[in-house]
DNA sequence: CGCTAATCTAGAACAAGTTTCAGACTTGAT
DNA sequence: ATCAAGTCTGAAACTTGTTCTAGATTAGCG
């Protein structure tokens, strides 16, 4: 039985193991868990591009990743907490890949728009995936409320980073936090089958509009 | 153990019963499978009032319904799919209460953001049963997509009476999907604790002017 | 080296959603 | 009144998320 027992560890010490996206203060991961860590992100989405969230068995999860179960529950304390942090993962991917190739848009709103249809087409590459993550994110409770939170504070910042604006008005980050309201509401109907890809983008294009109300001078 | 056994049918005859609405044509059902069905429901949001989504147990509802747990999953074949219906029936419930007094303001936005804040206040009064019905809402799955299309078309219903618009375009079509795509977002923020009743009522009426910008006339 | 605390592992156990089954009851038709 | 089909019941079984436990391993330290 034991397919993964023999990985023989070396380093450890921290108490307690919590999510995190880049590098928050927080007890400080010895190599070797930052490799159980990322092994376990891995086989997540690797389980989540097939079958999507129900295809994210725990059990799977733990065997892919050659960990115990019980360890598993120890850095992500539940299915919702493994699969925000892997949202956490593929956005911070995703961000970077983004900033390489900024938006050509005039206006801030075209500019937040073509982001998010670029960022819309990445997810359509991995319908599954981003189902698991969504799915995951909406349906989070308080207790994942940090990291949910830090997956929100990323997609502001990307955001923010499309529309070129360096201290936001709180009126345009009135529209921004609509602008994401609408992006994950959207992305569910359209991974339920209640709405198609065309939809979704008239959706982004008509709810970015709203920057344009509130920041008539793009640059 | 047979604590509802002794109900003792009389009639019945179809057999697949699904959640409908209102009315839709499907197979009629017999007065006590009716009772049964609202039955259930009365259960289900009455658990849901206490503990929310996880105190919604189905032996629990088979049981405060008096109906076997099989017999449960023959009238709405998930939780999810009980929930949602749940929230059908609440929401023709407060689609009925809102008609009542129809909003004040001047404009179509305005009215629109008061008829929201106003169900947003409802809501506020059971807070549990708003979160086991919104979570299961944001959960389904394409399974469940034509109930949950059902409450989409229910929830347009009462945003387009708001707005008092008879033959609405196509554009402003696409600003009441924005509206109810914040809406919903902002009640799962609002309900995983991340953002305040303020925080809400302040994205509902960003996002509403979203109609004016649709519709300059509002009558 | 030898000790102590923390971590990891394998596996059992538990909880709640879902499925399945045999049998009792109802219904509608003959 | 009787029969065939469909429905409901009670209970067990199965699945997957989550918790718990005993023992092996490792790390940090004198």
């Amino acid at each position: 039985m034991p397919a993964e027992a023999k990985v023989s560890a070396k380093v450890n010490k921290p108490a307690k193991v919590e999510a995190r996206a880049a590098a928050p203060a927080s007890p400080p991961l010895t190599e070797r868990q930052e490799a159980r860590r990322r092994r376990i992100l891995h086989a997540s989405a690797q389980l989540a591009s097939r079958g999507g969230f129900d295809a994210v068995q725990m059990r799977e999860v733990a065997e892919s990743s050659q960990v115990a179960l019980g360890t598993l529950y120890r850095y992500f304390p539940s299915k919702i907490h493994l699969l925000v942090a892997t949202m956490q993962d593929q956005l911070e991917h995703m961000h970077g890949t983004l900033r390489k190739k900024p938006p050509q848009g005039e206006t801030a709103a075209e500019r937040v728009a073509e982001t998010l249809m670029r960022a819309f087409r990445a997810l359509q590459r991995e319908p599954h995936l981003a189902d698991a993550m969504v799915r995951a994110l909406t349906f989070a409770d308080r207790s994942v409320s940090p990291e949910v939170d830090q997956v929100s504070r990323q997609t502001t910042a990307i955001i923010l980073d499309a529309m070129g604006q360096e201290n936001p008005t709180p009126e345009q980050l009135s529209a921004v936090r609509v602008i994401e309201h609408t992006w994950h509401s959207a992305l569910i109907t359209w991974l339920s089958g209640r709405a198609s890809i065309a939809q979704v983008k008239i959706d982004i294009e008509t709810v970015c509009r709203l920057i344009d109300l509130t920041a008539p001078a793009p640059r």
